[in-house]
DNA sequence: TTGAAAGCGCTAACAA
DNA sequence: TTGTTAGCGCTTTCAA
């Protein structure tokens, strides 16, 4: 590998001046520039990053950390926030953090160590400890969940969907429906998600004065195969809820899969309703209806915000809340009611 | 931040006892090392990448390269790929090529540059001029496709599936399964990718006896969106076809929107049979027969590939060819016929 | 306009 | 066992 030392011996130059010939910064004479330029294209030069990062103290990447990387809904958020981070020239370094908490602490460490210049992470649970670490990080951290126990001394940016909120258009649209025994499929409660998204649900049950009974909310992990054996709970036993809310499009398609083997129809004899829309809502038959998070919108946004920190050096914390949206297909609108 | 000056100064150490009680190599006592272990805890100390990378040369970064990160088909091999590297301790530098030879060139500049110390390149099409710059460059880049073009001198890997015969597969089943006039929605045939699935058709139809007319092959660009409009074209016409072939799973969903917008049965009076098969077959009514491209496998053995390079000097090449799979669902069998 | 030199933070060969 | 020193390759200040 040719470095600017090497260019300057064959050219008889100095390092710094093809350093500036190369760069464009500082004065340099159209001739030595001229020069520079050719012998390095000769020894096919390339700038090295390492080096150039050690000195200007940026790395040109930011972390991006997502709890589940076989889970299409953070597809969406990383084309989002890609899209964002090409127009700066910014690439996007991809972790899995695969719900740990260790995982996201070891990830807040690498970036530390200056692995980016910054973070966009997406958390399930946000505690602590990671909130520990994330207040100790010197670079920025953008979260993209909504985060209850700011205190006034945060600086951190967020980006988030009311989930909650989701949840609830989710219910209150089955109760619209008529539905009274309706039932839940949600991720685990003890992290901060689940716990939003059940809360969402007893919410709106309770709005419309419906019971929320012992079995009616089942605790599953974001999988076609956790929904489907969630289902398989609740479409056993005797008391057989006729509509069913779920906390993510692949659970629902698991509690589909349950309801086809088992004959029920949706949404017939049983709605579905679930969280996230993506492009399997559209694909399946029925379609199904569910709530659309704007995932795509959350990444470009949560991208957006760690560039003005990192680029445009905003110091103020800033947070964004989207709307969540229903959108109704098939599987909710029962035929004869309509 | 701190380095090691900070802490050899406060310690009353020098530097490199510092460097050797914190990295653990070379001799370093057991009091020197409690004392700067301490001392670096109490200042949060953490190691600087940039200047590690600078001494040791390594960057533990593989950049990725797709060409379409809106691709489910991609996320997969990503999904193998990171499965692999994290192992290593290595994290993916994504990028997304956009099927643009220009931007693909600008990533293996990155690459020599030392943004990573190898890189997985997945593109559809290898033609001179990224070769050369493949050829050209010092460090490591494993490609995901059948490269054609080999020169004894060439010394880079590549593991690819058999596309050809992956389309040919799918023809063969639909032709098995009586089907006479059989039509294809490929990608563009100006790309490798392109032009190998649409030969295999034709040898696939060829083998079989039948005829290829012109307008039975129509080129899209692997969207569901272009997919409905190319089956549009197929089944508006008065020859309609009795079965179709699909470069990939976007498009045969894209297609199957076409035919139940105008009424036509799958697989009663049209076939479809795709490629890439995706969780989107399991998801869509009916079930589509698609080919198991194996992408999460084609991304792990790159990764594997690559890191056997990065990691364990290998010198020479490697190259691997996995094995296409049929898998029959709904979408391809007549039930009359079974 | 150009060059010398210091420094970014870490590593490692070598000397003490 | 510890310290000195010379890089890694680039940037940038300051002097020439």
């Amino acid at each position: 590998m040719s470095n600017i030392y090497v260019i300057a011996e064959k050219t008889g130059l100095s390092p710094s001046t093809v350093a500036r010939a190369l760069s464009g910064r500082g004065y340099c004479s159209q001739k030595a520039r001229q020069t520079v330029l050719e012998m390095a294209e000769k020894l096919h030069y390339t700038p090295t990053h390492a080096a150039r990062s050690l000195k200007s103290k940026r790395t040109e990447k930011v972390l991006m950390c997502v709890p589940d990387i076989y889970n299409p809904f953070y597809f969406k958020m990383i084309q989002g926030a890609n899209d964002v981070l090409e127009q700066y020239g910014y690439f996007i370094l991809l972790c899995h953090t695969k719900h740990s908490v260790a995982q996201e602490l070891k990830m807040i460490r690498s970036l530390t160590e200056r692995y980016g210049d910054g973070m966009i992470l997406v958390s399930f649970d946000f505690n602590e400890k990671n909130l520990a670490a994330i207040r100790d990080c010197p670079l920025p951290i953008v979260l993209t969940n909504k985060y209850g126990g700011e205190k006034v001394m945060d600086n951190f940016d967020y980006v988030y969907v009311d989930d909650t909120k989701g949840i609830y258009l989710a219910t209150q649209h089955l109760i619209g429906q008529g539905h009274k025994k309706i039932a839940l499929i949600v991720g685990s409660t003890a992290e901060q998600t689940g716990k939003e998204r059940a809360e969402g649900f007893s919410a709106a049950m309770k709005d419309g004065g419906l019971p929320v009974p012992a079995g009616s909310v089942v605790q599953s992990d974001y999988t076609r195969k956790g929904g489907y054996g969630s289902a398989e709970k609740l479409l056993g036993g005797k008391d057989r809820p006729t509509a069913i809310v779920c906390a993510n499009d692949l659970m629902a398609i698991g509690c589909m899969d349950s309801c086809r083997a088992r004959g029920i129809r949706i949404p017939g004899d049983v709605a579905v309703v679930s969280m996230d829309n993506t492009d399997f809502c559209t694909c399946t038959s029925p379609t199904l209806s569910s709530i659309d998070m704007q995932q795509e919108e959350l990444g470009r946004i949560a991208a957006t915000l760690l560039m003005e920190r990192i680029d445009k050096k905003r110091r103020l914390k800033e947070s964004v809340c989207l709307e969540p949206e229903l959108v109704v297909r098939q599987s909710s609108v029962t035929p004869q009611r309509r």
